[in-house]
This record gives structure tokens, sequence and C-alpha cells, in this order.
DNA sequence: ATAGATGCAAATGTTTTGCAGGAAA
DNA sequence: TTTCCTGCAAAACATTTGCATCTAT
């Protein structure tokens, strides 16, 4: 089984909230961490059913909620269709809509300044999105010709 | 009748498009700018119906999205449930996720932190979306209880 | 043995579409 | 009178829930 890592904080998650070690959840699990990309909830459920048939698409759904319960997925929220997400340091991204490209990165200065808008509006800050739509270097010079 | 400069530039945009001007899409429209918020389809259902019951929840889709295309609306996604907003300067938003309520906000730090990292990557940006989840001060409050 | 998980089917909630009748041009 | 619009009902999706059954502990 690849992933150990993944499935080992699964485990500990479970055991630290009684809650029982399924095939399933591990099924799905491992799927999740092999596509390794934004999937949604019906792209998961038909690669799962590729190896496991049986499982249904509630298990899925019910499965990502715990993995995001125990922080090795992020759903996001992208046009009305959930997407699912690994875990990892947050970043924010630069899209390329010309190419599709996606440059992540990450600024001091912007966090920094969250911070003083939301003490404005006395606001605690869960999490955010800031998403950058444009041309990318390459895609600029294909268009200045 | 009240936003006449609105509904000036509704009647422009179906001249244009040799749409027709009808009751509902005033009714509609003028509803819209009296919330004058960031409303849901079916809040806006709910409030053209005090005043015109006969209107159905497929014209205020219908309608919305006419709104849009004229430039009079904007569409936004918010955690899987779109909202309307009058149309308006570019601004950002907070955004609770235990009571709903969205607080807009505009920093020229961000925006002058973004042109920095766009510049950093040679990305030229066009457009962004910025959105900060988490609770307001009443819900703190509400939660500390 | 028993608390919790599964999978089906049905319910829910949101948005879209087909269609026949109705209104604006 | 022709074209577009409306409202209903039904469809189309995405997601959740009730429940009887099964399984990990």
């Amino acid at each position: 089984m690849a992933h150990e890592v993944e499935h080992r904080t699964l485990a500990r998650y479970l055991e630290d909230n009684q809650l029982k070690h399924t095939k399933q959840r591990e099924a799905i699990l491992d799927v999740f961490l092999e596509v390794s990309g934004h999937i949604t909830s019906e792209d998961l459920y038909q690669r799962v059913r590729d190896s496991h048939p049986q499982i249904g698409h509630t298990t899925v759904y019910r499965t990502m909620k715990l993995l995001c319960e125990a922080g090795l997925a992020h759903e996001h929220n992208f046009d009305g269709t959930t997407r699912y997400e690994i875990a990892h340091e947050h970043h924010d991204h630069l899209v390329c809509t010309r190419c599709g490209k996606i440059i992540e990165f990450e600024c001091e200065m912007i966090e920094s300044a969250q911070e003083k808008i939301a003490a404005r509006y006395d606001f605690r800050v869960l999490r955010h999105r800031h998403e950058l739509y444009g041309h990318c270097g390459k895609c600029q010079e294909e268009l200045a010709t």
C-alpha cells in the first residue's frame, strides 16, 4: 500500500474518535491520494469503482467528509461543484486563462494585510481563497505577435 | 418607480437585443435594487412574490441571468450558493460561514501586493477573486457563550 | 455483542428545460 | 402576427438522510 503516512494519519484519527477502520475508507483514501489533483465526488466515485465496484456514492461523500475532518483533504467549491484536494500548506494561485498554467504563490504582505482587514471588521478568518486570473508571460508574448 | 438609471439601462439592453420589456423584468429588477445586498435566488423570489405573487421562480432565474448579461448584476458563488449583487466597483468579500453575513472590503495594500506578485512571475492579471471565510463579531460572541 | 458503517432508495435543494399558452413588438 | 416570454411541471444534478443489513471491534 502506497501513501503510508496518510494511511497512518487516518488510522490514528479513526482510533482517536472510536470510528472503524474499513476497507472502503482505505480504498477511497488510496484513490484520492493517487489522483493527487482537484477531484469531484463523482470523478472520485467513478475511479473508486474501477477497483471496488461495490462501493456506493454515499460512502464516497461520507468518507471525503471524514478525510476533511481528519485534516487529510480540503473541500473546495468551484463554480457550484465541490472538489477535494490533498491538504498541504496554504498557498494561492495565479491562473492563466489562456494556457491553463497554474502558479502557486505565497505572500506575507497579503497575509498580514488580511489580518488587518479582519481586525477592522472584528472578523475571525478561518480560511480564504485568493486567485489571480490573467495571462502568463509566455501567453503575453504569443498574443503580442 | 425608483432606480430610474438602472431601469433605463435595462430598457436599452432589451432594445439593443430585440428582447421584450415585461412587467416581470421590471418588478424583479426593482426588488433586486431595493434589497441592495448579496441575495440568493430563493430570497429574491420570496420578496418578489410579496408584490407580484404570480411570478415564478423560473422567471427570477432567467431575469437574473439577463441582468448579469446587461451588466447590472454580478453573480457570485459563495460556498455553493449563488448570490447576486448590484454591479459596482471592484471589491472583495468577508463571508461569515455561521450566519451568512457578507462584508465587502477594499484594500490598496493587497492590490499593490498583487501587482508585485504578478510582476515577479511575469503575469498579467485580468481579474481576481479574494474571499476571507470565518466568523463575524456577533457569531464569535455567540460561540463563546 | 454492539456500536458504528454501508448501500440502497428516497428525500432535499438548487437550477435548468420542455412546452403550451400569453403578452409585447 | 410573429417573436419572445412566462409559468408550470418535470428533468437534471449534487448532496444528504432513513433504514435495514452488515462488519469491525
